[in-house]
DNA sequence: GCGACAG
DNA sequence: ATCTTGTCGC
């Protein structure tokens, strides 16, 4: 097993890899992914990248990511969709299947599901512009959630959108669709608290890597339909609970 | 010791 | 996250 010694660092609100703090264990498929080469023959596309301050263009591909199981179970299902943006029209949909024996800690989601996740990952034939993970990106007491450690494996912008509170305060934002409050956790702003559909409960957005949190906010607004998620997680929301269901 | 705690 | 029925509301 190989240790990576990883932190997250807010630089133009995104984070990079640094010296750091937290030790993240990596199980086969996590150190498999390091070689992005193997996975994505087609990575030399740098020009797809977005960058925080580049606007996402038309053609752009926006990846939702998301993992489910059964309940006394050790088998994990996972999904990556693809998205074209801003249609919101699929484009690819890849799975993965994977035993998981790390448990459920707060603050060590990726270490349960991001292997698994990993491994649809690598399915994928075509490299998306921005991931929106099913979790916190740097909303995390470490400021590593798992948005912001998978973003930093792929070294694709990623971007945090959970349905509740890791840490952090906040005040309840306004009731329009796109209202937000900041999510401050030991004096910064680690993220928004966003409403992205009028009577409902806000969703708690944070920048994962390589892109900033008004930007998060943006491309999650972009991607809402009418849902209380955006399309890509609610995408592969549906992915993988359908993938479950047919194993049964 | 107590409360909080992504999924 | 999963399990689980009905039910309230647009």
């Amino acid at each position: 097993m190989i240790l990576f010694i990883l932190r997250g660092r807010q630089e133009n609100g995104g984070t990079t890899a640094g010296k750091g703090t937290l030790a993240f264990a990596s199980s086969s498929s996590l150190g498999r992914c390091l070689s992005r080469s193997r996975i994505y023959p087609e990575y030399h596309k740098k020009d797809l990248i977005l960058h925080d301050g580049v606007k996402i263009g038309p053609a752009a591909v926006i990846a939702g990511a998301d993992i489910s199981y059964i309940r006394g179970s050790d088998l994990f299902f996972a999904a990556v969709v693809l998205l074209s943006d801003p249609d919101m029209q699929p484009l690819a949909e890849v799975h993965a299947v994977g035993r998981v024996s790390f448990p459920y800690i707060p603050g060590l989601l990726s270490f349960r599901e991001g292997p698994v996740l990993l491994k649809a990952f690598e399915n994928l034939q075509q490299v998306p512009d921005l991931v929106i993970f099913d979790g916190q990106g740097i909303a995390h007491p470490r400021g590593v959630g798992l948005a912001a450690h998978l973003g930093l494996f792929l070294d694709i912008p990623a971007i945090g959108c959970d349905k509740s509170r890791l840490c952090g305060e906040y005040r309840d934002p306004g009731p329009c669709p796109g209202d937000h409050e900041d999510l401050l956790y030991q004096g910064q702003v680690i993220g928004s608290v966003m409403r992205t559909k009028a009577r409902v409960r806000p969703v708690f957005v944070s920048p994962g890597h390589l892109i900033s949190l008004g930007r998060s906010r943006e491309v999650t607004m972009r991607c809402c339909r009418g849902y209380r998620l955006p399309e890509p997680i609610r995408q592969a929301h549906l992915a993988v609970n359908r993938l479950r269901i047919a194993s049964q």
